[in-house]
RNA sequence: GCCGAAGUGGCGGAAUGGUAGACGCGACAGUCUCAAAAACUGUUGGGGGGCAACCCCCGUGUCGGUUCGAAUCCGACCUUCGGCACCA
């Protein structure tokens, strides 16, 4: 009697001999070619869901179908370590940090171990580990050194009951405190930034990137790049240290059209700009705007709000007086703060000018405008009206005009506008890698020199319910001695964005061990870039876009000979459970442990990517991972039972060969494509098709041994455990996963026959098996004088035949 | 509001200009069994006709169009999901 197929035994027994043997290991080889498949690390939350195997059982199927291919294959794991929850942990259970996130890692290399994964344990990276963070210190002081580190006063989220700092995960729902539940306000601070702006240009351009066009546009939006032109309003109040003040707008052909002038209420010249009898009414109005949380002032479809400064500027083309007013709706932070205001054109603008019952002047024609007043804003182009000299030019012709006389009176020039803000990488927590920066009374802002890294993290800082970041009260940390000047100083408290860590931690998993430098130059000459990075598409603006950035700063250090990090890119979808994303807070996640216990890794890997496309996701389904189970318990049976030959039939057997070929060339197409789900479709087609002939016993034992080791072949991937296990029974030299990918034979996976189908007027009407030879002029004839077909062309007039070769003869027919 | 993706049996999905529903789940029927489960075999889009082998009509979110032929291409709309959102 045969044995059963027991994935947990077999699973086992096969991951140990792997580990033992170091089968996964990863050398540098300048014989093979490199491929660099990379799998966006987990954050260290506690457990791996399916969530996260989706996300890596297919990428990994992809990395051993690469080796198997004969690549040099660098598929590392790792874990993203610092972070928010470990200090939540932390205040609500009194865990520290380091032993939360360490206790979770423990658990998470378990679940990943037991996936059977091609990763090399060896080259693990941890970005929590003293190791590791010291080189994400060296990273901020040689961005520093670039003048790409600065500090300057920037709003966080604050909660005022709390009186502590809030990340924005911490603002929950309509901008209220997670912990409190009180509006979040917003607190000015002196805080680190990277100049991320001075590359916008740069990130613009995805030209040599194979990614996925949504991610590119949505980095696109990101930057949001407007070109427009900076045009000067004269001052008319003298005595203010200024004679203008600069507007950015993407209209300058509107200009005749300003009718009143808008300031963000934070502009620095509101104060000096501001009448003495408006002054309290200002005053009020800035206090009442401070007090907006970020959503309410960023909220669709609010009123418009503003006052009157009491002040005017003067237009310098038309030399006309308009009115200075203060709104929410311009931002400080883009542009100059300060907008032309043409409400004829702009729709925001014509909410305001209605409210505040402001002149509104039509200064573009629409296609076929009478002088009739506008009803709505018109935004788009057309003919200039209302415009002195420029009137009656077609409106992109009056803005190269306008822009052409601004520059020659030096009234103003042609500029380019970035929505991109720089990256704030301050945190006011615990839990990430400390700045690595001192402050001193006499010498001001002092780098940590390089040889005193890394700046640790104090094992013994309290952690306060408030929530208030434990660095400051930590007064063995914060109290320091000057490094240029050696009397008492006070550390930096606060910690760097975890998005630091990740911009870069692919660099270290080619060298982790290497202690004197973040990596090994040769080693990154040999692997970088990522050929290959997959993960979730909620990354695309964060990660994706610091990361590249994080690059391309090191490549102008002269750190790195490449420009962006990750050559291609794919996003998969998300599972979904019972409605919704996966998720630990929404208390939905389904745990892989208890199906790899009771089915095998071999068949949650399986069924997840048997779901559908990859990168379409798709929900959970208990009963869907049975079917895979069921298959690969059929798998076992076809191969661990013996074959008997009955007779040989050369037409079968050309028939079986037919079939493997057929399937190498799917299985192969399918895997570049990404689309598991009809991979495995194509293997059980095998697999049922070999089940047939094993019944039938019409083929030799030697082709059915080589159908059957093909077959394990292409299993391999996708069910590393079952395709060893099976390769061992048949006699096969351990291991499997060492054998390199199959190669179809084209002129043997070609079809003999096909089925010619025959349609009349477009309608399938006949179909007749045919040899694939057949010509033009045989296939029109055969359907013509088909039985069932003349029903339906006799008596009437025949117009044309229509052939498709190997596929369809459709006659066309008219009434007579 | 803008940008992007997607709508196909009871369900997950396949087919990206040429046989709609591959493969799997579920359901139903059968084999085995004292019985049940498991396993295996068969049937399974809807409607209609025939004793039958079979045959006909309809059918891929909606409405139009292009084409000999459309799930697939084009136009308008509806729904769902993701992202951005007063950026001058």
């Amino acid at each position: 009697m045969a044995q059963k197929y027991d994935p947990r035994e077999i699973e086992k027994r096969w991951q140990q001999r792997w580990a033992a043997d170091h089968i996964y290991e990863v050398k540098e080889d300048s014989s093979r070619p490199k491929f660099y498949a990379l799998t966006m690390f987990p954050y260290t939350s506690g457990d791996l869901h399916i969530g996260h195997w989706y996300a890596m059982a297919p990428s990994d199927v992809y990395a051993r179908f690469k080796r198997m291919q004969g690549y040099n294959v660098l598929h590392p794991m790792g874990f993203d370590a610092f972070g928010l929850p470990a200090e939540n942990a932390a205040i609500s259970r009194g865990i520290h940090p380091y032993e939360w996130t360490m206790r979770n890692i423990e658990n998470m290399r378990r679940q990943l171990r037991s996936m059977g994964a091609i990763y090399d344990w060896n080259r693990e990276v941890v970005t929590c580990l003293p190791e590791y963070y010291k080189w994400t210190q060296w990273f901020f002081l040689k961005f520093y050194h670039a003048g790409l580190a600065y500090r300057a006063k920037a709003p966080v989220n604050w909660c005022p009951r709390c009186q502590t700092v809030l990340a924005n995960e911490q603002v929950v729902g309509e901008g209220f405190c997670e912990r409190c539940s009180t509006p979040v306000t917003k607190k000015d601070l002196e805080q680190w930034f990277f100049r991320i702006t001075k590359y916008a240009e740069e990130l613009l351009d995805h030209s040599r990137l194979d990614w996925p066009e949504r991610i590119k546009i949505m980095q696109k939006n990101w930057v949001g790049k407007s070109e427009g032109a900076e045009i000067s309003f004269w001052l008319e109040r003298q005595g203010i240290g200024q004679k203008e003040i600069r507007v950015f707008t993407t209209r300058p052909d509107t200009i005749f059209g300003v009718t009143f002038f808008l300031l963000a209420p934070e502009h620095p010249l509101v104060s000096q700009l501001t009448a003495p009898q408006h002054k309290a009414e200002v005053d009020e109005y800035i206090a009442w705007c401070r007090r907006q949380t970020e959503y309410e002032r960023v909220a669709l479809g609010r009123e418009k709000t503003g006052v009157f400064l009491g002040s005017y500027v003067v237009n310098p083309l038309s030399g006309e007086r308009v009115p200075i007013w203060i709104t929410d709706y311009v931002l400080p932070s883009y542009g100059t703060g300060a907008v032309m205001a043409v409400p004829a054109h702009d729709e925001r603008d014509l909410e305001f000018a209605r409210k505040f019952k402001l002149p509104v002047r039509t200064v573009i024609a629409p296609p076929g405008w009478t002088g009739e007043e506008l009803t709505e804003a018109y935004t788009g182009s057309g003919t200039m009206v209302n415009s002195e000299e420029f009137s009656g030019l077609p409106s992109e012709q009056g803005y190269e005009a306008i822009c052409a006389l601004l520059e020659k009176k030096g009234w103003g020039k042609r500029t380019v506008v970035y929505r991109l803000r720089d990256w704030l990488i301050s945190r006011q927590r615990y839990w990430g890698a400390p700045i690595p920066i001192i402050y001193c009374d006499k010498c001001g802002i002092v780098p940590v020199p390089e040889k005193d890294l890394p700046v640790l993290l104090p094992p013994d800082a309290e952690f306060r319910p408030t929530g208030e970041s434990p660095l400051k009260y930590c007064s063995s940390f914060v109290n320091t001695t000057c490094p240029k000047c050696s009397r008492p100083a006070r550390r930096e408290t606060d910690t760097m964005d975890t998005f630091m860590c990740s911009s870069w931690y692919f660099l270290r998993y080619t060298s982790p061990e290497t202690r004197d430098a973040p990596f090994d130059a040769a080693r990154i000459r040999y692997w970088l870039p990522v050929d290959l990075y997959t993960g979730g598409a909620e990354h695309a603006v964060m990660h994706l876009f610091y990361a590249r950035f994080f690059i391309k700063a090191l490549k102008d250090m002269g750190l790195v000979d490449f420009d962006e990090p990750f050559s291609r890119l794919f996003n998969q979808g998300t599972i979904i459970y019972r409605g919704d994303k996966m998720s630990k807070s929404r208390g939905n996640v389904i745990a892989p442990d208890e199906y790899v216990a009771k089915l095998g890794a071999d068949a949650v890997r399986g069924y997840l990517m048997f779901i559908g496309p990859w990168e379409l996701g798709g929900e959970w389904n208990d009963r869907g991972i049975v079917g895979i189970s069921r298959w690969l318990n059929r798998v076992w049976i076809l191969v661990t039972t013996e074959y008997a030959s009955h007779t040989v039939d050369p037409d079968a057997e050309r028939e079986l060969l037919r079939s493997m070929h057929k399937t190498i060339k799917e299985v192969t197409g399918d895997i570049e494509k990404f689309r598991f789900n009809t991979m495995l479709s194509s293997l059980m087609e095998f697999s049922n098709y070999l089940s047939k002939v094993k019944e039938s016993g019409v083929v030799s034992d030697s082709l059915w041994r080589e159908a059957i080791s093909y077959f394990l072949l292409l299993l391999a991937p996708t069910a590393p455990h079952l395709a060893e296990e099976l390769w061992d029974r048949t006699g096969h030299p351990y291991s499997i996963h060492d054998q390199p990918w199959p190669e179809y034979d084209k002129e043997l996976a070609k079809e003999e026959e096909i089925t010619l189908v025959i349609q009349v007027n477009g309608k399938l009407r006949d179909k007749v098996l045919v040899p694939v030879s057949i010509s033009e002029a045989e296939a029109k004839e055969l359907a013509l004088s088909r039985e069932r077909v003349k029903a339906y062309i006799d008596g009437k007039k025949l117009t044309r035949v229509i052939y498709v070769p190997k596929r369809v003869v459709n006659i066309v027919v008219a009434p007579m």
